[in-house]
DNA sequence: CTATTTTGTACTAATTACGAACAAAATAGG
DNA sequence: CCTATTTTGTTCGTAATTAGTACAAAATAG
């Protein structure tokens, strides 16, 4: 039941039930193909003069391709519809501390090309190397397809309606237009969003090894933040000021170590890459100094995981303490919000076998119901890209979107 | 931008641009009459025809009526239009630990009767003593109106789809078929929901004093526990088992206080009036204990506020120790979802000329962003009954909510 | 009294969903 | 091999609905 907002409504026309119905067509394809126009037919409990009317719109569009006719038990053999992926490109850049990937892939986040370069901070220089590669890319990639946009992931704070990056700590941006700058070095239109976000988008719009795509879940990242995309009712939760789900930041204890936002004790300053790390070192959480000793020493949490597999019992400390926090955090997630589904994120989800029953356990102490206990989580290794199958989903996801409406 | 569910979508007919400008008029309409047809068609960007064709239908419907022509500066005077609420009447029921508040409204929340009894425990006794007094009110206000249902609050995790009761702690109750079987005694349709929610959709739908009616805001209750009705898009969000919306137990401290949920350190265990009064008393707080105790000494939240007043340094104290924890919990809830607004209620509300400063201070430390620290607070005075117009809003809310669609 | 402005209605045209009929393409059974 | 049956996909007439235009109604200004 959902309230229409009467400031910034969209009325109906003539042509809305086509619009609607176009798009449910094209979703159905998306997630269930191959289907045939009967099939569409039986699903949406409608003529099949209308499908064949609406799929002919599809079709002249390139948005779906008709297949080969398929083997029937018996009557006239149906042929096939699928959507149309493959020849539809779009570059996909994940902006991070030290290294900035940038993937040339389909529409549905398969990978054409990927490449890596170390990241520049000043935004000018670095808007000038993506659009120098992104040329390139386009140049020797000519037969593969068009490219159609730009999907651009910060580690901060964005704001998709100005497109700018109000806050990146790790980059030293504050209120950088990232957004425009990018489309007019490379005359491509771009979206920009925060990681925790675009990871999020990549399950809801291009699933995981042909599972089924979700509308409400939460994505938690820990990696050298602790931040969450949410999702409701098939719609991401971003916020009055576009700040929303930093989960990062909700206290574990008001008197625990300092966090880097200022304030102490929050889930980040337990959890976070960095966190586990000191405390493997055997050292305080601050600013400057970890960061520093860390660079020195060249440690990361991907090491601490290896050092705990090999069966050193300081590295394995570390991490248990780090998921037994986590899993106090994600109790949180599971008791304000019910989420369907959590999704983890980040280097720490490569010990996944490692942590889980950790984390369980401490999610079975604090949640308030045994459903919510039980909320499947699923983890998301960090060779899996997400973030940049995340970029490929900000370009993808407008074709697919159902139309505003009331 | 919105994803499409593909197992449980709507399909556009020919009839839905209708249904869809129909309810928009007649949310335009209800949040800013009066207005003429002329208005309207402006408003909507549509021509004027349309709007009679639509508006002579919701006239047919007596949804809405036409008032007085009113002075325009030049030019034929308009006839002005209105959303019939004041003879459509409902009957709202919140029932709560101690008493049970039954009240006769109309479609706008304004009260025609306000009874209240004792609660009887017992589920079958209390649908039997509810559907009497609900026949007798509207045995007794024949004249003013027609009743076209009954909106039920009770304290507690409650399923929107099946109408049962899932968990209230406070009356002993257990997955009880509650709407089911007080419509059937009662002949009348039954929505229920939980006292957060139901708050949330009161300002949702029946707004405040004349202030915009919010679309994106979490409605947060202290009172015997800590909950919160959270919206957003316009949307109530309930979760997949229905249990979101319990802020009350995320942890302050992990070795804080034990809650009566089994954890420790909860928000709940810090802010909830039987803490708050346990902190007065210098008691530890206990399932059983502090509540027999209670019960004894018939010292209730409101009496400690009354002594803050009166200058007594202990209530005070203990007054604005809840204060800080509770700006802790909601700076969470601020980082978290980043809400447009938040409201309070509950007993506690009442000092809130006392308790904001306290609150606002936590909130600045631990807030992520100056706009976040800045998210305006309402506080709502448990006088105003703000469950029974939720309860309301419940029979209220489906006439003008937006179509399902896609 | 007339020109102008604004509101509300009536009528026509264009678009679109709906439903039924039909053509196409296959299998099953005599 | 022919015919009945089943299933898929298209075509076309009908009904519903928006969109646009003309017009009547009701007021003011000069």
């Amino acid at each position: 039941m959902r309230k229409i907002d009467t400031r910034r409504f969209v009325r109906a026309t003539r042509s809305t039930p086509r619009e609607i119905n176009r798009q449910i067509i094209l979703n159905l394809v998306r997630e269930h193909q191959p289907l045939s126009r009967a099939d569409l037919a039986r699903r949406m409990d409608i003529g099949r003069g209308m499908i064949t009317s609406l799929v002919d719109e599809l079709l002249a569009e390139e948005a779906i391709y008709e297949g080969a006719t398929v083997d029937a038990p018996r009557g006239r053999k149906p042929k096939m519809l699928y959507v149309r992926t493959r020849d539809r490109l779009m570059v996909g850049i994940d902006v991070r501390f030290s290294h900035t990937f940038i993937m040339l892939a389909d529409f549905s986040g398969n990978p054409v090309v990927l490449e890596r370069f170390d990241t520049i901070t000043e935004p000018a220089a670095l808007i000038s190397e993506l659009a120098t590669r992104v040329q390139r890319l386009i140049e020797s990639n000519k037969g593969a397809g068009t490219v159609e946009g730009i999907g651009l992931v910060v580690p901060g704070m964005t704001d998709q309606r100005s497109g700018r990056v109000l806050f990146a700590p790790q980059l030293g941006w504050r209120d950088v237009p990232m957004r425009d700058a990018l489309a007019e070095a490379t005359g491509l239109p771009v979206q920009i969003e925060n990681a925790p976000i675009a990871c999020a988008l990549a399950h809801m719009w291009l699933g995981q090894r042909g599972a089924e795509m979700p509308t409400d879940f939460v994505y938690v990242t820990v990696s050298d933040g602790v931040g969450a995309g949410i999702v409701v009712n098939g719609e991401v939760v971003r916020g009055a000021a576009q700040t929303a789900g930093e989960f990062g930041h909700i206290p574990l204890s008001m008197d625990g170590p300092r966090c880097l936002c200022g304030a102490t004790g929050c889930l980040e300053a337990y959890t976070s890459n960095l966190a586990t790390l000191s405390r493997y070192l055997g050292q305080e959480l601050s600013a400057t100094g970890t960061r520093k000793l860390l660079q020195e020493s060249g440690l990361t949490i991907t090491d601490v995981i290896a050092r705990a597999r090999a069966g050193e019992e300081r590295a394995r400390a570390a991490i248990q303490e780090t998921a037994r926090y986590l899993g106090i955090g994600l109790a949180s997630i599971i008791n304000a919000l019910n989420p369907a589904q959590l999704f983890l994120g980040g280097e720490l989800a490569a010990a996944w076998s490692e942590i889980e029953p950790t984390i369980r356990e401490a999610i079975r102490e604090r949640a308030l119901t045994a459903a919510g206990a039980a909320t499947p989580i699923v983890a998301e290794p960090a060779s899996d890209h997400p973030r940049l199958r995340g970029a490929a989903a900000l370009v993808a996801a407008p074709t697919f979107a159902a139309p505003k409406l009331a």
